[in-house]
DNA sequence: GTGAAAGCGCTAACAT
DNA sequence: ATGTTAGCGCTTTCAC
């Protein structure tokens, strides 16, 4: 079992008695070399498990075949799915994806912006941070004239296309569901809003409102991130201010999970009494003893959306590329629906 | 904004009439050059807007500080969250991850390891798929002197270091659990044979009964994948062939999902008197209307861990790395329970 | 149809 | 303290 320690074209070249060129013209099936040669060269690698070493190919060729993919967080359903998608068109692309997660840092989301271009991806996706407020470190990358797309948060100020979901219709779906039943004591809890998903988000709640005929109370809009312990504190300090809603209009999934922790925990007694609405919907959500009614968002088409924008940019850098929004629409919990799994659609 | 293509060593050398090979040591603060230099490179390289190109640093150091992952699915729960592991731990050793999805298939899964050795990744992390049946491309990770290790999933064969959890030992637990509580109908849909996990949790659920007296019924496993799908079928075999149980412990937590759509959908009527057990919880469990009881699997800690004998064997080729086995506990759901988020532990 | 030369951007070893 | 040389493994001219 001996370790082989990289085969080089020059290692065949050599046993072959030819040049290292001839053997890299073979291997690539290149039109100069006659048949004969290019079958022995490729026999000689495979009897010595030569492996091209992509470094030194990227290197010379200036294209790595690669893309940079930022996230915020990882083990959430919305980014695994929307990773899914962006994986699904990369590999049939035959794109490779380097992972970075930003914790919702911005400091951290700077530093693998960095990374990613020293590591010369050819393009970036990139899902901005719930700090991100600045777009310098973003729109260093379109300046450096690599490709990016960003997908469903975004800030302003960055020359980039962008793939997201109708927030605001959806929100205001959302919330237009609620009213229709009966339901107008909505709190909002929402998200910062120096990025898209929860200014938008929240202006589609606050129309619904008043078209209406309702005026949207601050004090029934409680800001704060958009993971589960932000739903938490937001819960928190609903009740405690003594708010006492029929429904409820969390600005992402998790923070209604955060929510609904909350009001386990801290005044139980509501809970029956009080519709929960997700912007972000869950696969389980069909498990749960109170089901949300939620904005469906389609995860996975976002990723396959922003990598397909992606790989169009990369082809032609100057193309003007339109940002895609996507459409939303409200799903409730059916007992008789069909497994996901079994279904094709979306 | 003028597209700024490329600063390297030479061009900063160049401005301030020195050679690359000075701006090269003073960028890396090597010991070498005067601190007056030093500065004055570093400066000049801020202006030019200088970045080191990871490629041609990687192809003379023959070190990429790179890994590739390998996981068979992307938007479940647990390899996200072993993802997150993995990630952490990577992060905090400035290692970038490449990440591949096998997606069950043995054929991606051997052109995803060609495709990381050739971009000359520093280590493997790999959890096999569930078609994977044969050792070679794993073993010859190793062959060519690439750290590999397994987690989770792992087959025979392969001399690599593994993270696993108790598997036989944890099955074994919820199978006693629901004999403890007089559960003795106890349908078992498993997983495939091949991997450690399908045989391993089958074992423990076997020696489990006959430790308490009863003989495993063949007809009573079902066999199948690893994901929700399998489960589903699995389920409405277990219907059509007309077996009542009265709990129903699956492989995996994905495979329960499936069969409580079964049972849905196919024969509600037992839903409420059976008790579905899974190895592998999910966060979202604490709000089902039927809860499972399940088998904890540390889903962040196999990933870190896994990560962390990986840069071991990095750091020393020839250490002789231990393999892993995670202990699991059984957990039932509790109205009262801190939510994950604000719990510290594990 | 095959090969020689040059270079991608970087760093390590060895001068000076 | 700085520079010279050489080379990582590959591909692209351009000769022969």
């Amino acid at each position: 079992m001996a370790k082989s320690n990289h085969v080089t074209l020059e290692d065949i070249a050599k046993k072959l008695g030819i040049t290292k060129v001839t053997v890299s013209k073979s291997l690539r099936d290149h039109p100069d070399i006659s048949t004969s040669t290019k079958e022995k060269v490729k026999e000689k690698a495979d009897e010595l498990g030569y492996r091209r070493n992509r470094l030194a190919q990227s290197l010379t060729l200036n294209k790595t075949n690669t893309i940079g993919v930022i996230v915020p967080k990882i083990s959430h359903t919305f980014f695994s799915d929307t990773l899914e998608g962006i994986n699904r068109v990369a590999y049939d692309n035959d794109y490779e994806i380097v992972l970075c997660v930003s914790e919702e840092k911005e400091e951290r989301e700077k530093s693998h912006v960095d990374t990613l271009l020293s590591m010369q991806v050819d393009g970036l996706l990139i899902s901005v941070s719930e700090e991100t407020s600045s777009p310098e470190h973003l729109q260093e990358i379109t300046n450096q004239g690599v490709p990016l797309v960003l997908f469903d948060r975004r800030i302003d100020g960055v020359d980039a296309a962008c793939v997201t979901v109708d927030d605001q219709g959806g929100a205001y779906k959302a919330t237009e569901h609620a009213l229709d039943r009966g339901l107008t004591e909505i709190v909002h809890i929402s998200g910062y809003s120096n990025v898209n998903i929860g200014k938008n988000r929240q202006a589609g709640y606050e129309n619904a409102l008043r078209d209406h005929g309702l005026t949207p109370d601050d004090e029934w809009i409680i800001e704060g991130g958009f993971g589960e312990a932000d739903g938490y504190w937001g819960g928190v300090e609903m009740i405690e201010r003594g708010i006492n809603p029929d429904a409820i209009f969390a600005v992402t999934f998790p923070v209604a999970l955060g929510v609904e922790d909350a009001i386990r925990r801290k005044k139980p007694s509501i809970r029956d009494s009080l519709q929960i609405y997700s912007f972000g919907q869950h696969e389980l959500n069909r498990f749960f003893s109170n089901p949300h009614t939620s904005v469906h968002q389609p995860a996975k088409k976002i990723g396959s959306e922003a990598m397909s924008l992606l790989l169009k940019r990369m082809d032609d850098p100057d193309a003007d590329i339109l940002d895609v929004e996507l459409p939303t629409h409200i799903v409730e919990v059916q007992e008789d629906a069909l497994p996901p799994y079994l279904d094709d659609g979306s």
